[in-house]
RNA sequence: CGACUCAGACAAAUGGUCGCGGCUGCAACGCCGAAAGGCUGCAGGUGAGGAAAGUCCGGGCUUCACAGGGCAGGAUGCCGGAUAACGUCCGGUGGAGGCGACUCCCAGGCCAGUGCAACAGAAAUAUACCGCCAGUCUUCUCUGCCAUGCAGGGUUAGUCUGGUAAGGGUGGAAAGGCGAGGUAAGAGCUCACCGCUGUUCUGGUAACAGGACAGGCUCUGUAAACCCCAUCCGAAGCAAGACCGAACAGAAAACAAUGUGGCGGCCCGUCACGUUUUCGGGUAGGUCGCUUGAGCCCGCUGGUAACAGCCGGCCUAGAUAGAUGACCAUUCAACGACAUAACCCGGCUUAUCGUCUGAGUCAUUUU
């Protein structure tokens, strides 16, 4: 089940962003709501005021690296909508991954019996 | 060595560990399926740009429309060529800039018509305000005489009439320029040179260039003002369009029958409703369109060149919420610019850290 599972249509974003709870910091915003799959979906939306094409690409690409690398340690069935904010343009992977994991603990999804930063190293 | 001009190439590199989209192969022992096959896994190979950008032009392709012609609307605008085509490119002509290599130019027509030209200036397509000149009259003044007047004159002042376009602090532009002659003063009024216009000769496919002769000069600018002239243009776009097609409207046939279900204690009553097959519209969804093409590379031939022809070689993303990323190590000019294909080509425009190559110019030094 290595595969990730995304967040189609609008129709989809608009039931996370209506039902789910959000948190947010510096850099992003997580919305986040429980569906019956027994998965965890994953969507990312970054505006096109963050940047050009280029920009956008490369903040959706550390997002969804983020999420592959930690999706085991967060809790299953959950709908997981990220957004990027402007401040989030130009920052490297670590900062990026920093603000994940933070938003992931505010939500009380993050699996944190077992240190899995350690094992990495 | 320095300052430049033109043309072209590249767009950090290498290795490791994870990860993604197509493609190919494998799996008789993973899962689904009757099968084809799909999912999943493994392996191999492949996977963004010079601008992929802006969407400003042109073409292919697709659907619709279409006998032919015209109007309207739009675009282009020196000449010749290249091309599928172009508003692009190449070579010229003319003009502008630079010592030069070279670069730049929306470069048709205001004697078809209409409009506009602020301010300044006397006057803006026409003018006589000042000035200059001539004449009449008046005034002033001088001289002479037979003297309250007359005659002759004048570097006086003024009125009126006429001539003039030389001069006049303006303006983008003031009825060709400059010099001489000429004249009351002036004026292409006349003449030389230059410019302009016309005719003609020579060279050139042509734009045009050079020469000769003539006219004497009538013609302000603006067409990136309407407009005129010449040439070209049917419309919309891959969310084009083609095919398959759950669900659900609809039609027909066959079958079942006076049925079944709800309201109701029951009857009456009332409301709702079949099943199968075929046809057919077509939504969700899927497949195709979708990458072999005016293709790229090397060489030869023709051409000044753009480009064309020929021989040989190569196959190089095809996603569909959308694939190129992350981390680590090393190197460098050390946080590496600009910027992500979406049907495909030919251009244009704009953005851009830098590195390298070739050809050439100028200046300096040396020989």
């Amino acid at each position: 089940m290595k595969h990730i599972f995304s967040l189609k249509n609008s129709l989809e974003f608009g039931n996370v962003y209506k039902r789910g709870k959000s948190y947010a910091n510096k850099y992003l915003v997580m919305y986040i709501t429980d569906n019956d799959l027994g998965i965890n979906r994953l969507g990312i939306s970054v505006s096109k005021k963050v940047g050009n094409s280029v920009v956008r690409h490369r903040i959706t690409r550390l997002i969804r690296e983020v999420y592959r690398l930690q999706e085991s340690r967060l809790t299953k069935g959950k709908d997981i909508v990220v957004v990027a904010r402007v401040n989030s343009k130009g920052h490297s992977y670590w900062d990026i991954e920093s603000a994940f994991l933070h938003l992931a603990k505010l939500h009380h999804i993050l699996d944190s019996s077992e240190e899995y930063r350690a094992d990495l190293s």
